[in-house]
This record gives C-alpha cells, sequence and structure tokens, in this order.
DNA sequence: AGTTAATTGTTGATTTTCCAACATTTCTCG
DNA sequence: CGAGAAATGTTGGAAAATCAACAATTAACT
C-alpha cells in the first residue's frame, strides 16, 4: 500500500527501510498506521489502537518485527519503549499520497483535489481558503 | 531525559485508522493497486504491471483469491479474464483518500491539500487552477 | 535489599500466504 | 475433427505471519 524510501544516516543499522521489504505484511501495516496517526505509541497503546487487537505479546512481536526491518525505532520512556516510525510523517506522507494520487487519481492533482475537497472541505476556514488559494498560485511558479 | 505522552488522543482518530475489517495480504493489495491503478487488468497484464513477478500460476491464484472475496469481478473476453475491481475506483478513492488523511494528516485537509501542490501542483493549467479555487470556496457553502 | 507490578524477550505451535508444477479447459486454425 | 496454443484451475509443500504461553528484565515502593 505504500512504498516509503528512507533516507536513513545510521550505519550501525543493519536492516535499513531501502532494503527490498518494502511491502509490510497485514498485522505489521495496521501497526504502521496506528504509530503514524499518533506519532508515538508504546506498546500497549498500540495494542488500544486495534479494533480486533490479539494479545499483548502478540502486538510486541510484531512491533520488534518492525523495528528489525528498520521501520520504527525506540526511545526508552522508564522501563518501556516508545515506538516511532523511522521515515519521518513528512516524508512518509508524501509518499503515501503520491502513491494514492498515482493509482487512484490517474497522476492528476486536480482530480485528487477535488475528492480532498468533497471529504472535508466544509471545514476550511476563511484564512485557510486563502492560504490554499495561494499557495495554488505559488506552486505553479515554481515549476520553471 | 524526556518523557513521552502520546501526541493524538482524538478518539475520532482511531476510528478511522482502524476502519477497515478486510485487510488484504500483501500480494492482495498489491495486485488491487495495480488494477485500480489500470482500471481493467488480464492476468497477464496484472502480472507484466509487477516489479518482481512471480509465476503466472501464481498470479492467478492470487486474482482468483481476490474474486472470492469479492473484491474483483471478471468479465469474460474470449478465452480469458477480465478482472476489475467490485467496488468502483469512485468509490475506492474516496475511502483510501479518507484513510490518508486521518493517519497522515490528522485529518488536516488544508495540510493535505497544500502536500499535494508540492507533488504536482506546478502542472495545473490556469484553467484548471481556477476551477479549484472556485471549488475551495464551492465546497465551503455546501457544508450547510 | 526484596517484593511486586509492569514491561520486554523467547519460543514454538498454528494459521495464512505464497508459489510453482501439473492438470484442465477453451479457443484457433489447418 | 483434432492438434496446438493460450488461457484457467488444482494442489501440496515451503515460507512467512500470527499468536500466546512462558521466561526474563526493569522500575517502583516499602
Amino acid at each position: 500500500m505504500w512504498c516509503v524510501v528512507s533516507v536513513l544516516n545510521d550505519p550501525q543499522e543493519f536492516n535499513s527501510v531501502t532494503e527490498s521489504k518494502t511491502r509490510l505484511s497485514r498485522r505489521e501495516q495496521e501497526v504502521m498506521d496506528i504509530i503514524y496517526a499518533r506519532g508515538l505509541a508504546t506498546a500497549a497503546e498500540v495494542r488500544e489502537a486495534m479494533p480486533d487487537p490479539p494479545t499483548d505479546a502478540a502486538v510486541r512481536t510484531t512491533l520488534r518485527a518492525l523495528l528489525e526491518k528498520g521501520h520504527v525505532k525506540t526511545a526508552r520512556d522508564g522501563r518501556r519503549y516508545v515506538y516511532s516510525p523511522t521515515v519521518p510523517r513528512a516524508a512518509a506522507r508524501r509518499s503515501e499520497l503520491e502513491h494514492v494520487l498515482n493509482t487512484f487519481f490517474g497522476g492528476s492533482t486536480e482530480s485528487a483535489m477535488t475528492t480532498l475537497l468533497e471529504l472535508g472541505g466544509n471545514e476550511l476556514s476563511e484564512e485557510e481558503r486563502n492560504r490554499l488559494k495561494l499557495l495554488i498560485d505559488e506552486a505553479v511558479e515554481e515549476g520553471r
């Protein structure tokens, strides 16, 4: 569902995201989505976010797999790990959006933006709208 | 030393991240993406579109699995099957985009649109730009 | 320090996915 | 018709994913 290309600089890491196994298993995918949605998560938090969660231990097994594959990294917080993506959200969202753009919108930016507006455009404030209109013009000028 | 507190606690975001009961296997997902990108595909075409394809027979086994799960349907074209999604692209792209919007953009339409413009906004013609600006205003009015 | 609760690590069994060899069906053309 | 080509269907075994019981570690608290 996504093709994240990483820009990691840690030379000691065995497995990097760039290694061919970019496609995750179902559970792994599900867990990654949760972590990306939250930005950060402990094993317990990941589990709580799952609709039909397996055992605690099972969740952590999956997390460890993601760790070994280089998709997440850990930071200790007291006695527990906090997991976060190695590929920062800002980069992941780009490739994710690009993928959706290509497979579902034939690469048409306009088409995608239209759908995006249908989804949640009515929540835009006037200020946001103005910023967006500005961005539309700016984007064009950058293309040369 | 820093103490970690989860970043997002929006309960709505929980649901949107975890919406899908029917998560597909890796191969199945890959094949679905190809079919959605093309709209239509024979087994051979699917295989050609795969970066590191397995046997012909293997591809068709996956297709049959998708058929049984109800994700694709077939139409006969001479002696072969043509596969197409059961959920039409127009609907699929909505939920797909919604998913990305929620998990990677915290539901912020503006943020997603900004990234979208960064990706391919420079290819917009003046006419497209004008249409989009109009859509931005229309979207707001529909919200009441 | 010792106990307890919380968390992580290990392991192996079960289930699912993945694949290719092989069999079958369908169409085409001589 | 019937042989060959092109497609699909079947099957079983290897590989991977999934899971949970259990062991080990860590921190907090008295």
